[in-house]
RNA sequence: GGCCCCAUCGUCUAGCGGUUAGGACACUGGCCUCUCACGCCGGUAACUGGGGUUCAAGUCCCCAUGGGGUCACCA
C-alpha cells in the first residue's frame, strides 16, 4: 500500500504543493463546521458516515515488536462503550498535561459513546483544598470537557470525592487481608523514617517486611501493606506502548491505608476504578511504575484490569518538566490570556496524538479520529510558536461576529461600552484584525483605535510620518474621501485610485501618514476598511487632528 | 544505584523491510501589496552509535550511549 501511495505522489502533477493542501484542509474544516451545525452529533455515527472517515486509519498495535504473548489483547479500536475516568488531585492549579490526560479519555468516552467520569482524589488532606477543587471544574468547563459523572453531575457510582468512599475501601481492604494479599503493618512512621535515616547515603529504603508473618492483632494503630508476591512478574499489554513487564521481586509492600484508614493512591484508584466500573484507564506515563502495583490489586481482589494507556509527558522547550518558568501550564492562564477553547484543545491533541497530515482539527474533528493507536511514544515539547500558529487558525475560522461575541469579555469597560452601544460597528472592527490575531486579547488591543477618541498613539510613528511634508496629501486626502457615498471600502477605493491616477502621487507615499494619522500605528488593518469602520464623521476628524499635528511638528 | 519507559529535521510528527525519508511550526528567499498580517510559490534542515538478521534495515534483534519516569503513611 505505501508504494502505490509513493507512486501516486511520483505520478502526480507538481501543481499542487503539500502547503497548499493543508491550507486547503483547514479552510475546509471551518467551512464544514460553519455549513453544519450537526457536525456536533456526528460521533455515534458509523465511520463511514462521516466525512473523510474511508481515510481514517485501520486499528491495531502499531509495534510489531510487542505485538503477542500478552494476556491482554488490544480491544478493535471500534469498540463501544468505554467507561474512563479523569482522576486529578486537588491540589492547585490544572496543569496542561492533565488537560491533555483529561482531552484523550473524553475523546474516547465520546467517540465510544462511552461514559467519562469525573473523580476527585482528595485524599492528600495536606494538600487538597476546595479551591483547586473549583478551579478542575472551572478549567473543564471551560474547555467544554463536560463529564457525565462525578461531583455536580452525580451518577449511580459516586461519591466521587475519594475522602467520601472511606467506606467502600474498608471493606475492600478487608477483602484483600481476607484474600491473603495485604495484611497490617504496626511499624510506626518515626520507627520507619529511622531506618530510613540510618542508611548509607545514595542507598534507597526497602520495607524490611518486619510485620508481613506476624499472625497477632494488638490494638494499636496501623497501615495495610500489599503483599507483593517474591517471585514471577506482572505485566499488560499497554495501548500506547505496548508490552510492559515488571520482575515482582522489584515491587515493594508498599502501603495501601494509612494509620488513619484514608486510602493512598493506589488503593484508592484501583478500588474505585474497580467499583466505578473503568472499562480503560489513560494516565501520564510517571503512573507505569504504580501500575504493577494497581494489577496486582486487582488480581489480589479477584477482578479483571481495564485496558491501560500510558501517555508520554509533555516538557519544557528545553525537554525538562514543563513548569511555570517556561510557559503558562494551568488552563486557567490560557483561558485568562483569551485563548479559545477549542484551539487548546487542538494543540494539546496534537502534542503526542497525530492523523496523517492533518494539524487543524475542530472538536468534533478530534472526537472522530482519535485513536490509541496514533499516540506516540515520545515525551513531547511545548511549543508557544506552533501553539500561536493553531490559535490564530481557529481564530481566523470563526465568523465575525462569532468572533466579536468570544472577544467581548477581554474588551476594557470602556470598549466595551463602546461596542455594546454599537453592534455593528464592533463586529466589523473585528472582521478587519481577524487574520492579525492569534488570541481574544489581542482582538481587544487590536480594534482599540477604533472606538477611541483619540487612538493611543505610537511616538515612532507620529514622528516618522505626521510631518509637514505630509500635510498636503493628508489634505487633499481629506478633500477626495469628503464626499464618498457610501463610505464604504469599494468606493473610498476607487476614488483614491481616481486621485492617485490624476496627480500621479504614489499610494505608498499617501498611505502610511493616512495610516498614521487614523490609527495611530504604522501597522493596521487595509486603509479601505479602516475608514469605513471608523465612518465618514470620524475619519475626516482623524485627518484633521493629524494636519495640525504635521504643522506642529 | 534498582526497576521501567523512550530515541527521525531546532520543535510536533509521518514512516509498519525496497521512499528522491513526507507534512506542519519555526527560520529563510520570493510573489501579492497602502503597512502589518492572511494567502501563494520556493529553500535550509533529521533517521544517536556499534554489531547482527536479510538480496535489501529509519523500519526486526542485541549491545552501547543519551534522555525521561519512579523508588513516601504524595498523587
Amino acid at each position: 500500500m505505501p508504494i502505490v501511495q509513493r507512486w501516486i505522489r511520483r505520478l502526480s502533477p507538481k501543481g499542487t504543493s503539500s502547503t497548499k493542501r493543508t491550507r486547503a484542509l483547514v479552510r475546509a474544516t471551518f467551512a464544514l463546521r460553519r455549513a453544519s451545525r450537526s457536525a456536533w452529533f456526528m460521533r455515534g455515527r458509523p465511520r463511514s458516515m462521516v466525512p473523510g472517515g474511508s481515510r481514517v486509519k485501520r486499528g491495531g498495535p502499531r509495534r510489531r515488536r510487542h505485538v503477542g504473548g500478552g494476556v491482554l489483547s488490544l480491544a478493535p479500536m471500534t469498540n463501544k462503550g468505554d467507561r474512563v475516568r479523569f482522576a486529578p488531585s486537588p491540589t492547585g492549579y490544572l496543569h496542561i498535561g492533565g488537560v491533555r490526560t483529561a482531552l484523550y479519555n473524553w475523546l474516547w468516552a465520546r467517540k465510544t459513546s462511552g461514559v467519562f467520569v469525573l473523580r476527585i482524589e482528595d485524599t492528600d488532606r495536606e494538600r487538597s483544598t476546595d479551591a483547586s477543587v473549583k478551579v478542575i471544574f472551572d478549567s473543564l468547563k471551560w474547555l467544554g470537557l463536560t463529564w457525565d459523572e462525578g461531583p455536580e453531575v452525580g451518577g449511580p457510582n459516586g461519591p466521587y470525592f475519594q475522602t467520601e468512599r472511606t467506606a467502600v475501601y474498608a471493606e475492600f481492604v478487608d477483602k484483600l487481608i481476607a484474600r491473603g494479599h495485604a495484611y497490617r503493618c504496626y511499624c510506626t512512621k518515626e520507627e520507619l523514617d529511622a531506618k530510613r535515616a540510618a542508611l548509607p547515603p545514595g542507598s534507597f529504603f526497602r520495607y524490611p517486611g518486619t510485620c508481613r508473618h506476624r499472625t497477632d492483632h494488638p490494638d494499636r494503630p496501623h497501615v495495610v501493606r500489599l503483599k507483593a508476591p517474591a517471585s514471577g512478574h506482572t505485566g499488560w499489554l499497554d495501548l500506547v506502548k505496548g508490552r510492559i513487564d515488571v520482575p515482582n521481586e522489584s515491587q515493594q509492600d508498599v502501603v495501601l491505608v494509612r494509620a488513619d484508614g484514608i486510602p493512598l493512591y493506589n488503593f484508592g484508584a484501583a478500588v474505585d476504578d474497580i467499583t466505578m466500573g473503568i472499562t480503560l484507564v489513560a494516565r501520564g506515563d510517571d503512573h507505569v511504575v504504580n501500575t504493577p502495583v494497581q494489577l496486582l490489586i486487582y488480581e489480589g481482589l479477584g477482578y479483571t484490569p481495564p485496558k491501560l494507556a500510558h501517555l508520554p509527558m509533555i516538557n519544557g522547550p528545553d525537554g525538562k518538566k514543563l513548569s511555570k518558568r517556561h510557559a503558562a501550564v494551568s488552563a486557567g492562564e490560557y483561558r485568562d490570556m483569551g485563548y479559545l477553547p477549542d484551539a487548546v484543545l487542538n494543540y494539546l491533541a496534537r502534542l503526542g496524538w497525530s492523523h496523517g497530515d492533518q494539524e487543524i482539527f475542530s472538536r468534533s474533528e478530534l472526537i472522530e479520529k482519535f485513536d490509541w493507536a496514533s499516540v506516540g511514544r515520545t515525551p513531547a515539547q511545548y511549543d508557544a510558536k506552533k501553539f500561536a500558529f493553531v490559535l490564530g487558525a481557529h481564530l481566523r475560522g470563526l465568523d465575525d461576529a462569532a468572533l466579536a461575541a468570544d472577544a467581548r469579555p477581554f474588551l476594557s469597560a470602556e470598549l466595551r461600552d463602546a461596542a455594546d452601544a454599537d453592534g455593528s460597528r464592533y463586529v466589523a472592527a473585528v472582521g478587519t484584525v481577524k487574520t492579525r490575531a492569534t488570541t481574544l486579547a489581542e482582538v481587544g488591543d487590536m480594534i482599540d483605535f477604533y472606538f477611541r477618541d483619540t487612538p493611543s498613539e505610537d511616538e515612532k510613528a507620529v514622528a516618522k510620518f505626521l510631518v509637514p511634508a505630509s500635510a498636503p496629501h493628508l489634505q487633499a486626502l481629506r478633500q477626495v474621501v469628503e464626499g464618498v457615498t457610501p463610505f464604504t471600502r469599494q468606493p473610498l477605493e476607487a476614488a483614491i485610485d481616481a486621485w492617485l491616477a490624476e496627480t500621479g502621487l504614489q499610494m505608498k507615499n499617501v498611505a502610511q501618514p493616512a495610516r498614521v494619522a487614523m490609527t495611530g500605528r504604522s501597522q493596521s488593518p487595509g486603509l479601505f476598511e479602516v475608514m469605513e469602520v471608523l465612518g465618514r464623521e470620524r475619519t475626516l476628524a482623524r485627518l484633521d487632528a493629524a494636519l495640525t499635528r504635521c504643522g506642529a511638528t
